[in-house]
DNA sequence: GCTCGTTGCTTACCT
DNA sequence: ACAGGTAAGCAACGAGCG
């Protein structure tokens, strides 16, 4: 029979008598379906070294059964090896342990090289079947009566045929859960090893949260709680914020102190942590919406309510922010428990619903690059890159190379323009459309094309990079020319279905984030390249789209000046020009025929002020907006305050065109920190930990306050925010740098924050009109 | 032992 | 743990001074 088929998770399973691939997911009745697939066994490739031919080595490995017995078959294929046609050999195994081991004798046995040995069964499978992650697919299946025990899927089939796709975006509705952890530590961070969890917090559609509170030591009453909910719910998605690095951890961590079972896997097993350091449940998709806080730069402190706040969900603005410092003493006073339970409720409750508005765009992501929806999100741009072109590697009959260790290389990059400082009106910004993965489109920049340094080739067989003299083949198409090019069709593919699409459709929605994901993808190319952790790894290629990046960028500046264009600013791919309709129209024209790239009209600016600096300036747009780049005010280590003061400053400057009126705003809020009426929150400064506290080889304040807190028992890791505000004192400022909590304005270093936070702030931009900082005085 | 200019560490931004 | 280019603050260092 038949199962159109909806993939959410996938597994392999090591204990049936042939290793079998496990993949659940939804059919198109709404039923959860498990399918299992022995059909693909374990395998990797030879490719024979030296003089030996694939038949020898063939017969070699035959001979050496006694070695491999594991060995099933070893056929003689055709195969390309970046490019290049080889012979090889497929040696299949019965069991997945033995692959590296087996590849690793056979190569010192005969030398040549091995291939595909490190990918996992699953991998293996998704990439070999196409099957899309994400996506819907027929499946020719047979039923089978549950051997499984305690899965709890509604259908179990085993698959009599490969899937065959089908074009269909939307997903099927998912059953999503949200959940989080109160917890609460006497001193310092909770921990699992003494704290009990306080509250686990769930939401479900169409239902109030709720809570399963535990108010003494034992936690196991709330937890079983929760896993019978999870488990009667049978959600598709478990979501939580931050759940990877710390509620699934110290759940963890307290079912095995407290031996309860924490069996929420469709399969019976507990959650464990995978791949990327994200944990996984199996059946389910477990997200992270931390994640996707994380992919949004414009939040700078990643919280629920940031998140909501930028994508518009309203609801959330209530929700009070609790600190994590002040929490056990909350739920030490009976008193405010409530509180702290409702507040918890009501974020997980937020939770869900930005489940509803996120999980588009990894779904998309995910159908794109094959990486199931768990990782996805949890996967680091290059390795989605990654996961793409292995998929497409396959389709193209190419061998994946292997993640070596190698050393890294840098080279030169972009060119940035001195700006003309000062205002400037009527300006508009000219960008060249995805200029990288074109340049590597167009000039077949690639691993596989790269002529060897000192090779003897024609000269009109090949394109030499000007400036870094590498040559690359204009013939054949290369790898990357082949997967850019479908990733901008593509691109082009959807946008045109989307001007068809009905306005606010679902189908609207989907498209967009599958644009968003092709785009994704498209952009990273040009950075993977470059990056030594890449399969395809080639810094020739990235070296060298910069190289022509300049050139091209280089030479329509020129052109903008030969025709009389005023080019203000430019980096990288974009030039700032005093507009002039027909001029630009001119330059757009010679670009598409010089260089056949296409150079479009963005942004234009009413007025736009440019400091003497490079990446920082700011604009006023035809809405009255303003844009605002690489200034105090978009940086995120800067107090609120200051932020927001050189913010007033600007639209005083931009739109009022009054030096005056900026000068007495900044005046305003010099007498509100003086008079002590600036919040503590608009005054606190926070820094990230790039890097473990014992590494740091100069002691800065966020460094220090890291320290302090540590030494009062808080767990601080790389990546956290430390926040901290500049008392009053005396010595170096880290060592006036303590943690917000517990103090007021009163205990501000005023001095400080006028010198070293206001008016630079403001004098950055003031002192482009002669303002001196003696006029800010108050 | 202090001041002052320079160097280098550090973070966060831009394209 | 996609690239390089850039600004900016502050600690650390070392030279020069007395």
């Amino acid at each position: 029979m038949k199962c159109r088929f909806f993939l959410l998770d996938i597994n392999e399973h090591r204990s049936e008598a042939k290793p079998t691939v496990r993949l659940w997911g939804l059919d198109d009745a709404g039923n959860r379906v498990l399918i299992l697939s022995s059909m693909i066994m374990p395998y990797f490739y030879y490719v024979p070294g030296g003089q030996q031919t694939a038949e020898s080595a063939r017969q070699r490995i035959v001979e050496a059964k006694a070695k491999f017995p594991k060995i099933l078959q070893v056929e003689v294929q055709k195969g390309k090896l970046l490019g290049r046609q080889c012979e090889l050999l497929r040696v299949t195994c019965s069991e997945l342990g033995v692959l590296s081991s087996y590849a690793k004798a056979i190569r010192k046995m005969l030398q040549g090289s091995c291939y595909e040995d490190d990918l996992r069964l699953s991998v293996r499978y998704l990439i070999d079947t196409e099957l899309t992650a994400c996506g819907w697919q027929d499946f020719e299946v047979q039923p089978l009566k549950s051997e499984l025990g305690e899965q709890t899927v509604d259908r179990l089939f085993v698959a009599k045929s490969f899937p065959s796709r089908i074009v269909d975006e939307t997903p099927p509705k998912l059953r999503v859960l949200a959940f989080s952890l109160l917890t609460a530590g006497e001193r310092g961070s909770a921990n699992p090893r003494k704290d009990p969890i306080r509250a686990i917090a769930v939401a479900v559609d169409g239902r109030k949260a709720e809570a399963f509170v535990n108010e003494g030591e034992d936690d196991s009453k709330a937890i079983s709680e929760f896993i019978a909910f999870h488990n009667r719910f049978d959600p598709d998605l478990v979501v939580g914020f931050e759940s990877n690095n710390s509620a699934w951890p110290y759940l963890i961590q307290r079912c095995k102190l407290q031996q309860v079972k924490l069996a929420l896997g469709r399969d019976g097993s507990g959650p464990h942590t995978s791949l990327f350091g994200h944990v996984s449940i199996a059946g389910r998709a477990n997200l992270d919406l931390s994640d996707i806080a994380s992919g949004i730069p414009e939040i700078k402190v990643k919280t629920i309510q940031n998140l909501a706040r930028h994508l518009r969900v309203p609801s959330v603005d209530e929700i009070e922010t609790i600190d994590e410092l002040e929490r056990y003493a909350l739920w030490d006073d009976t008193s405010n428990r409530k509180r702290l339970i409702e507040n918890v409720k009501s974020s997980t409750a937020a939770l869900l619903e930005l489940a509803e508005f996120t999980v588009n765009f990894p779904m998309q992501l995910s159908a794109l690059t094959g990486l199931p929806l768990d990782q996805v999100l949890a996967a680091a741009v290059g390795f989605r890159v990654d996961s793409y072109l292995m998929k497409q590697a396959h389709m193209l009959g190419e061998l994946i190379p292997r993640r070596v260790e190698q050393p890294y290389f840098t080279y030169r990059g972009a060119i940035v323009l001195e700006p003309e400082t000062g205002i400037h009106e009527d300006v508009v910004v000219l960008d060249f459309s995805s200029m990288y993965p074109t340049l590597m489109e167009k000039y077949n920049l690639s691993p596989d094309t790269l002529v060897k340094a000192g090779e003897k080739v024609s000269d009109d067989s090949v394109f030499t990079v000007p400036e870094v003299n590498h040559r690359f083949w204009k013939k054949p198409d290369g790898f990357y020319r082949t997967v850019l090019r479908r990733l901008l069709n593509e691109r082009g593919r959807i946008k045109g279905e989307m001007a068809e699409a009905a306005e606010k459709s679902t189908l609207l929605r989907v498209l967009k984030e599958r644009e968003r994901a092709v785009k994704i993808i498209t952009n990273a190319c040009y950075g993977y390249a470059g990056w030594a952790g890449a399969r395809w790894y080639a810094k020739e290629v990235a070296e060298s789209a910069a190289a022509i990046g300049r050139d091209t960028i280089t030479r329509t500046i020129q052109k903008a000046n030969a025709v009389g264009l005023k080019v203000i600013y430019g980096d990288t791919d974009s030039i700032f020009v005093k507009d002039d309709r027909d001029r630009v129209d001119q330059l757009v024209r010679w670009v598409d025929s010089e260089f056949g790239l296409e150079i479009k009209r963005e942004r234009e600016y009413v007025r736009v002020l440019f400091t003497e600096a490079m990446k920082r300036y700011a604009g006023l747009l035809r809405d009255g907006s303003l844009d605002i780049v690489g200034l105090e005010v978009v940086r995120g280590d800067w107090s609120d305050i200051a932020r927001q003061v050189q913010e007033q400053v600007l639209v005083r400057i931009l739109r009022d065109q009054s030096s005056e009126k900026a000068i007495q705003d900044v005046r305003a809020t010099i007498r509100k920190i003086k008079n002590g009426e600036v919040a503590m929150s608009d005054l606190t400064i926070r820094k990230t930990l790039t890097k473990q506290i014992e590494d740091y080889k100069v002691r800065t304040p966020h460094v220090e306050v890291a320290k302090l807190l540590v030494r009062e028992g808080w767990e601080l890791g790389v990546g956290d925010k430390v926040a901290y505000v500049i008392v009053r004192g005396s010595g170096k400022l880290f060592q006036k740098a303590k943690p917000p909590g517990g103090l007021g304005p009163r205990d501000i270093d005023v001095e400080y924050y006028l010198d070293n936070q206001i008016k630079p702030a403001a004098m950055r931009i003031l002192e482009r009109f002669g303002v001196s900082e003696s006029q800010l005085a108050v």
